[in-house]
RNA sequence: AGGGGAGUCGCCAAGUGGUAAGGCACCGGAUUUUGAUUCCGGUAUACGUAGGUUCGAUCCCUUCCUCCCCUGCCA
């Protein structure tokens, strides 16, 4: 069934790149069964419920994947709907970058963006129903008493004494909480349900509260706030999504979230069939934390440069860092969804930003660590063009070119002094060429007093020219002429944190960070690249994948941020 | 006996009564002016454990083990 309406594997993006095959997995099962069925007359509608509260990580995206992917695939919608219902913890800021992000992945939801907040009244009209069956109640314990009347897991709880008060008195109450006649804390509204319940989220859960706070949507139209289980589920219902995908700490809430809708359908206030909630497993990442707590923190100890930070695995640092759309649903396809914990190496999200970049990214060579070398039988003031496809796959990229003169820089790694074997780059003596251009030898270095190469002088072979069908050797290293070479800034990251899961371990996981998590280096580049912009991903041959640093790289002034290194499958 | 979930190759993940898909990683080999890419080939007598049912079990039943979630007026 869904292969058949399968549209695009890795999301709804549309561009070119790698695609992994989507697997079955349990939702597809359910979904496929319901349109077997027609319990929803085919329809598929799912959404991304974000609480605008905070900045979206990897995490988030597999979820964005998931909902916007499945809609997709079955030739359904996603809708994009904030979940604020919380004022205290949310502001605009927040919903702007959230949309951004959601957009960047590749998702579209112009005509399919909703707000919890929209619900408010008619969520209120449904609360009053409640108290108007007697299914719910205002409760005047405190928060203290209320927990304390809770039970423990393994012993039921006791009921408030509140709890059989008269219809209209909870309806004059409730009333009154909403026209700010109480203050935060002092009533609260709870669903009468079972306060033995071996589910403690059906111990009569508290569904409105009071809070004395500016909404950053309703502003002070309200003092009472819905509270998630109650508003979720209702939300989900009036926009009639079939599938509603959540983690699986929601699991325990789902007979909240049925028995809610249940009564709302039996009243003929919602409409029928009600959605489904389907939890699956969260996405955890080796060498990096995800809860927003710790994130928050390493931001605000000014331990990383902001919620773009490249090291941070937020959507917008990895979109600084040069992390692309494409790779981001890949990793997400080939991750897969599933009810069974999953732990995934940050090697996988490497290798899927490699896969998405080989075939599309432009091609230019940097050197990172230069190292001097003179070309000694090349007449100095002279030049000569050089030239190499932009993309080696792609004919249609163009060319571009590069001087070869009698100076130029190499990377210091490519040059050993007393080889170990399997070496086959420049050594005392030996040939290598220099990738586009010509061969050179060895003849002699100059060593400063930590025995460190300072210049290595060499020879040319005029015959060698790239492209001219002469000889060839074995090595082929990057280069950069001084002549028309361009100095820039280039930002070298590593995983931020050098333990597997600096979450779980014993002590503070801020102990595990990783030192050398950034390195800042002056490379010489390629003249090409002196136009580069943030959003277009370099190959630096040989080296890795880089992008201009979107907020600090200016013209005449390049930063550039390496995203991922190449693989290197030299093993000395 | 508090409730709810999960355990299939190093990491993910299909299969769910008929004799273990796929991806990533890894190991060979070919091509290569990126030790990259690409391409070929290899990689679970085995599905947490112990029993049972069956001609036949990863799949059904039972036992046990391990891990995760739930005692917010957060989501």
């Amino acid at each position: 069934m869904s292969s058949l309406t399968q549209v695009s594997p890795a999301g709804n993006g549309g561009k070119d790149g790698p695609k992994a095959t989507p697997a079955s997995n349990f939702i597809r099962q359910i979904i496929d069964a319901d349109n077997a069925s027609g319990k929803h007359a085919g329809k598929v509608v799912t959404r991304f419920p974000p609480e605008p509260n905070g900045y979206l990580h990897i995490g988030h995206a597999k979820s964005i994947c998931l909902n916007f992917g499945l809609a997709n695939d079955y030739g359904g919608v996603c809708h994009l709907r904030f979940d604020d219902t919380n004022p205290v913890k949310e502001d605009v800021e927040y919903e702007e970058s959230i949309k951004e992000m959601v957009e960047w992945l590749g998702f579209s939801f112009e005509k399919n963006l909703y707000y919890a907040s929209d619900y408010f009244d008619k969520l209120y009209e449904f609360a009053q129903y409640f108290i108007e069956r007697g299914l719910a109640y205002v409760d005047s314990q405190s928060a203290d008493e209320i927990r304390a009347n809770r039970g423990t897991l393994t012993e039921p709880g006791t009921n408030s004494p509140f709890r059989d008060r008269s219809a209209e008195e909870n309806l004059c109450l409730f009333d009154e909480m909403k026209r700010g006649l109480h203050a935060d804390g002092s009533q609260i509204l709870r669903l009468k349900l079972d306060m033995a319940s071996p589910n403690i989220n059906l111990r009569d859960p508290a569904i409105y509260r009071i809070r004395h706070t500016e909404h950053h949507r309703t502003g002070n139209t309200w003092c009472v706030y819905p509270m998630y289980d109650y508003t979720h589920s209702i939300s989900d219902a009036i926009e009639r999504i079939t599938h509603s995908l959540c983690t699986l700490e929601f699991e325990a809430h789902r007979p909240l979230y049925d028995w809610v809708l249940a009564q709302l359908v039996d009243a003929g206030k919602l409409p029928s069939p009600s959605p489904q909630q389907i939890e699956f497993s969260r996405l955890n990442l080796s060498y990096t934390v995800m809860s927003k707590r710790k994130l928050l923190e390493l931001v605000e100890t000014g331990l990383v440069n902001g919620w773009d930070d490249p090291r941070m695995m937020t959507l917008a640092g990895l979109r600084r860092r040069g992390f692309t759309p494409g790779s981001i649903r890949l990793f997400a396809e080939r991750v897969g969804v599933s009810k069974a914990h999953q732990w995934i190496d940050m090697a996988d999200l490497e290798r899927a930003l490699r896969d998405d970049l080989d075939a599309s990214a432009k091609r230019a060579m940097a050197v990172l660590d230069p190292v001097r070398v003179v070309i000694e039988n090349y007449p100095d003031g002279e030049f000569e063009e050089c030239s190499a496809k932009v993309n080696p796959h792609d004919d249609a990229a163009g060319v571009r070119s590069f001087k070869f003169a009698r100076e130029v820089f190499i990377e210091r790694e490519d040059f050993m002094e007393n080889p170990v074997k399997g070496f086959f780059r420049l050594v005392p003596g030996g040939e290598v060429r220099l990738r586009h251009g010509f061969i050179i030898k060895c003849e002699r270095i100059e060593k400063d007093a930590a025995g460190n190469a300072t210049t290595i002088f060499a020879s040319y072979d005029p015959a060698t020219k790239s492209g001219s069908g002469g000889r060839n050797v074995k090595g082929a290293i990057h280069w950069v002429a001084k002549i028309d070479g361009i100095q820039a800034e280039v930002r070298l990251y590593d995983r931020l944190f050098n333990v597997e899961n600096p979450d779980s371990g014993e002590g503070d996981y801020k102990t595990y960070l990783n030192p050398h998590s950034l390195k800042t280096v002056t490379a010489w580049l390629e003249p090409s690249l002196a136009n580069a912009k943030a959003d277009v991903s370099y190959q630096f041959e040989r080296n890795g994948y880089f992008t201009a640093d979107r907020v600090d790289s200016k013209p005449g002034a390049l930063v550039f941020n390496r995203a991922v290194t190449l693989k290197d499958g030299w093993k000395p």
